[in-house]
RNA sequence: GCGGAAGUGGCGGAAUUGGUAGACGCGCUGGACUUAGGAUCCAGUGGAGCAAUCCGUGGGGGUUCGAGUCCCCCCUUUCGCACCA
């Protein structure tokens, strides 16, 4: 760094240069001496949680939208120190799981190795970064002290009857090796090796989250969330209102025997000329008919095998006749039943009745099969008669046609009024259907924490006693999964032949682990309360600092991660452990990076690393860039060329404290601006719109420096904790520098004068026929009579206004607009 | 197919509620200082035009004194979910 002042004039004094790398390991070194980031759990007076989601310390190091993410939040934990909060800002590790397993696997070493090297190397770079973290809490859920109570977890859902094993067609990947959750499959692929996922039977743990949709929905209404979020988390919840009728079939066995179906519009039932079932239904065997039983099983069989993937891309509707019948209550006809896989038995009651006249799927499978399509609803331009060359789908102007007693009403009565109808001999009643499934929480791997169930041939199966927690996951050499859908703990007997934990018999302990979601769905629980090993978390300390104040995260866990953290933290809640049921009072979703326009990828190579700009740019120039690049909670373009842009910034703001001067009074203009600035960076930090607040301070920085003045200190000096949130190391600097007590962050941030943020002249503008013609310059109080006397004044606008206006629009201090 | 988000200069992006479109930054152009400049500083920078002025926020309509913003119809991009009855 050159300073040509000092060379064009060898009597200037010599001016020093901003040198971030030294500054920054500087204040670094003094913030750990110092416990400056320390929060005092205990004695806190207004205790602020400041949450980010935690990592997963890949072997790759720390991303840079790893950084962009926290850097925002940090930048949010910091202004809230600075408006009096205790801010306690705790960061962890996500240490288990498939990533790290698979990772470990890929380079042939064990996770028990790799992975402490890995949290060592983030460590480092997150250090770097400059983050007010109090590592003193820090987690891993990989520490038995951790997954300890993950294993409690478990026991408290079972305690309630909310963990449950059951046999289940699940998700198996055949390259991963292992079950996946319906979450993890995209589109019929594993979400991670994109292989396209098969079907297998095989019993698993399952959480009753199910049980908690009611409630997961309704209480969204109450939280302070990005919406976004909120629709992601309705949808995936998705609740449909409906009705489940009963259809009489020939099976015998009497009411035994009838068919229920699901459907949302039970206004269309006399136009159900067919039904179906899902292949798996448990009625198939006994509808099936004599000469259709090869058909059927052919059918199971082949949809049995299908995978996922073939099922879900391909549209032509298959299936076969089963040979019954089956009454339409409302028609009294005999319609046929069949079944098709684009029937799904996890949902509803597994059978539908066919409307191919009002829903497209029907109506495929209708004209491929030749069945009969009857239009119950017509809409205004239709009648009764109206042929159909689609589904009509329309229901909010729809009439109800060829229904019988029911003609004439609209969609939403006639659903109201057939129910009842049909209730009334017990054929129908009103449900709700949610589309959220249990949360299979087993996995068929090694890198996770045992599930803590004993199996004893006396007993059954026997939950490992609380006081023998944690379950400790063994170091075993082969943690390879192979394909025989057990888990690789299941080869070693030393570790699985256990006694009985009731009668002292031969027991053998559950060999799959639990899902990684598990373990992050409690660890904001756990933070303030690590290096308590008696309790998961204790009380007093819960009661002062949950629910999470604000939570930032990745809008890729939108529905996963934070609805888990929902649902287990109503289950606490319910089970008497939390005065709360929603974790987190405010969350907000930040965006993501790319890079020159593209995804970043390593197979692309362009990724960033952050470790390299920071040495060239330093950490408050590469945060404040990361913050300046675009809106936060969308994310934006990472441009190598525009990082220069915010160290110019800082390098000036160094400079103007290295040259500003105590003599005489600032300039008013410029203290109005000051006072301008400091609102607009206080209100943009607070909702999160940290691109603009960088931009105030740079235009400030732009006022202050305008004509080659040397500015006024009083001028500078509030603009050190301005960006102290940005860049903290320069900003300890600088407050140092400047006579400045301890650290700037336990200093206020600075308060405004109302009466000086806002102008009291203001440039009018002068508009005629909603044409800007003219600006002048009028006090912000002006009348409406005196700014259009001194428009009429101006040259321009009288050029376009000739005689009376016939109209004139005023916005006080804002816009006039003559309308000629 | 369903649902969400978004289309603004060469580029990233500004524009609380309908009221100055393009803040701020990058880049670019010119200048200053320099042996030099990829450093620093100053000035300029949506398009057309000598100018007055005109045109400009994906396209087409509309409401309004006034529309990037509201309404209707299209187009494009992007992210979720995907036969959920």
């Amino acid at each position: 760094m050159d300073n040509s002042a000092t060379r064009n004039d060898p009597l200037a004094p010599p001016v020093i240069a901003y040198d971030p790398t030294a500054i920054e390991r500087k204040w670094q070194r003094i913030w750990q001496e110092r416990g400056t980031n320390h929060t005092d759990l205990h004695r806190a007076q207004r205790p602020f949680y400041a949450l980010m989601m935690f990592p997963y310390p890949s072997a790759e190091g720390l991303h840079v939208g790893n950084l962009f993410a926290f850097t925002g939040n940090d930048i949010y934990g910091r202004f809230q120190r600075l408006m009096g909060h205790n801010v306690f800002e705790p960061l962890g590790y996500d240490a288990f799981g498939i990533h790290s397993e698979n990772y470990a696997l890929k380079v042939g070493k064990h996770p028990m190795d790799l992975i402490p090297k890995n949290i060592a190397n983030f460590q480092r770079q997150l250090e770097s970064a400059g983050l007010m973290v109090d590592w003193r809490y820090r987690l891993s859920t990989t520490d038995p002290n951790y997954y300890k109570w993950t294993q409690w977890l478990f026991l408290q859902l079972l305690k309630r009857g909310l963990a449950y094993k059951k046999q289940a067609a699940v998700n198996w990947c055949p390259d991963c090796k292992t079950v996946l959750a319906n979450e993890q499959v995209i589109a019929g692929l594993c979400e991670r090796s994109r292989t396209p996922v098969e079907q297998r039977l095989l019993e698993q743990w399952f959480f009753r989250i199910s049980d908690y949709a009611p409630r997961l929905l309704e209480n969204l209404d109450h939280i302070d969330w990005s919406e976004t979020t909120k629709t992601a988390q309705r949808n995936w919840i998705g609740r449909s209102e409906g009705a489940e009728l009963e259809f009489e079939t020939e099976a015998p066995g009497g009411k035994e025997s009838d068919i229920r179906v699901f459907t949302t519009r039970p206004d269309t039932i006399y136009g159900a000329t067919y039904l179906v079932l899902a292949p798996e239904h448990p009625m198939v065997d006994a509808l099936t008919g004599g000469r259709e039983k090869k058909s059927v099983d052919e059918y199971r069989e082949k949809t049995k095998r299908q995978d996922l993937v073939a099922r879900k891309t391909s549209t032509e509707k298959s299936g076969v006749f089963t040979g019954s019948y089956a009454i339409n209550p409302a028609t009294e006809k005999k319609i046929p039943i069949w079944i098709s896989d684009y029937v799904l038995m996890e949902y509803g009651t597994g059978a539908i009745m066919g409307v191919p006249g009002h829903d497209q799927r029907d109506f495929e499978f209708a004209t491929k099969f030749e069945l009969p399509i009857v239009r119950v609803v017509c809409g205004e331009r239709e009648d009764a008669n109206t042929p159909l060359r689609e589904a009509f789908t329309e229901c909010e102007s729809g009439t109800l046609v060829n229904s019988g007693v029911f003609d004439g009403f609209t969609v939403e009565s006639g659903k109201k009024a057939i129910v009842e109808l049909l209730a009334r001999g017990g054929a129908a009643k009103p449900v709700v259907h949610y589309r959220l499934h249990d949360w299979c929480i087993s996995r068929q791997r090694y890198w996770g924490p045992p599930i803590p169930i004993i199996y004893c041939d006396k007993c059954g199966t026997v939950p490992v006693p609380e006081k023998d927690l944690p379950v400790l996951l063994p170091f075993i050499e082969d943690f390879k999964p192979d394909d025989s859908g057990v888990s690789p703990l299941a080869r070693h007997e030393e570790w699985y032949r256990v006694e009985c934990p009731k009668c002292g018999g031969t027991g053998r302990r559950e060999t799959d682990v639990s899902d990684t979601f598990l373990d992050s769905a409690w660890y904001f629980l756990r933070y303030p309360s690590v290096g308590r090993d008696d309790v998961p978390f204790d009380p007093a300390i819960t009661k002062k600092w949950l629910p999470v104040n604000s939570y930032i995260g990745g809008n890729e866990h939108a529905v996963l991660h934070l609805l888990y953290s929902r649902f287990i933290t109503m289950v606490l809640h319910d089970e008497g452990h939390l005065a709360f049921e929603e974790p987190f009072t405010r969350f907000r979703a930040h965006g993501h990076i790319i890079r020159e326009g593209a995804k970043m990828s390593k197979t692309q190579g362009n990724i960033v690393n952050p470790d390299e700009y920071i040495e060239t740019w330093g950490a408050d120039a590469f945060r404040s860039y990361l913050m300046f690049l675009g809106p936060y909670e969308q994310g934006g373009d990472f441009r190598d060329q525009s990082i220069s842009g915010t160290r110019r910034f800082l390098d000036r703001l160094f400079a103007s404290v290295q040259t500003m001067s105590a003599d005489g009074a600032p300039d008013p203009t410029v203290m109005r601006k000051l006072h301008q600035t400091i609102r607009k960076v206080g209100e943009d930090i607070a909702r999160l719109s940290y691109n603009t607040a960088v931009a105030a301070m740079m235009e400030y920085m732009n006022t202050l420096r305008k004509g080659e003045r040397t500015p006024h200190r009083d001028e500078v000096l509030p603009l050190i904790a301005l960006v102290s949130p940005f860049a903290p190391h320069l900003a300890e600097e600088l407050w140092e520098q400047t006579g400045g007590k301890g650290s700037v962050f336990d200093s206020a941030w600075p308060s405004y004068d109302p009466a000086l943020a806002t102008e009291d002249a203001v440039e009018l503008v002068v508009q005629v026929n909603g044409k800007v013609r003219s600006r002048i310059m009028v006090a912000r109080d002006v009348t409406e009579e005196a700014a259009l006397l001194a428009a009429l004044q101006d040259a321009t606008v009288s050029r376009f206004v000739s005689g009376t206006p016939r109209k004139v629009v005023f916005v006080p201090g804002r816009l006039l607009n003559i309308v000629a």
